[in-house]
DNA sequence: ATTCTGAGCTAGGCTAGCTAGGTATGAGCA
DNA sequence: TGCTCATACCTAGCTAGCCTAGCTCAGAAT
């Protein structure tokens, strides 16, 4: 099956997450996808199998860091938060997110 | 080497192409990267490797169809337009965009 | 003769998301 | 006691689609 409604565009993925880390502070992963979709007013679904690789992905790479800790409801849970490399990456990314949204806006306008 | 500041997101260059069509009429592939490059302000630069594969994959969905042609200089050109498969696909996927940066937007601001 | 520009193309690689499963624990309830 | 549901995490394997890095050919300019 091709796109679907619910897909989000490649490459936001890490943008919306680091965002939200930087705005909530230390979060665990089933935490992030219900606060991505309640703050977008369910524009958005990050799907747990995106979700996780990413993550993973992200603490390699030395943008978020992660331990083990507990939930408010008293799971255990991973919880990640932002590295000062991460911040960077994310005003990165979100230099470029307005770059390229501008870019469409300007082309769907007047193309 | 990962994404470059040139890079497009996945999934916008179909409707790029698309919407680009439907402003200029029939269009060869050439004309069409630099008018979305002039039209974008120099924020988007799509690349031959991607946008010959692109076409002949619209081509083959019935979203757009080619012949050849003359360009104004005289030379010969794949000359693509839109169908009518295109115009309906190029508004589901320009709601589609709206929604997507719309969700993103969200986040970016009130996360 | 050679270089530049316009025009079209392809093979191969890679990123990163998706599908579709799985595990484990605790709570609520029948 | 057994069941289901919600919470939380995870993975293998697939795929779309963009990019890199090349290529060809014609005509014009140097």
């Amino acid at each position: 099956m091709s796109k679907q409604k619910n897909d989000i565009l490649q490459g936001t993925l890490t943008l919306l997450v680091l965002r939200t880390l930087e705005a909530q502070g230390a979060l665990h992963g089933y935490a992030l996808t219900a606060h991505i979709q309640r703050v977008s007013a369910e524009l958005l679904r990050v799907e747990e199998g995106s979700l996780y690789p990413a993550l993973h992905r992200m603490e390699q790479e030395g943008l978020v860091e992660a331990q083990w800790g507990l939930t408010e409801k008293g799971r255990k849970a991973r919880m990640y938060s932002l590295t000062a490399a991460g911040k960077k990456q994310l005003a990165e990314e979100r230099q470029n997110w307005e770059r390229l949204t501008k870019g469409v806006a300007r082309v769907l306008r007047h193309a």
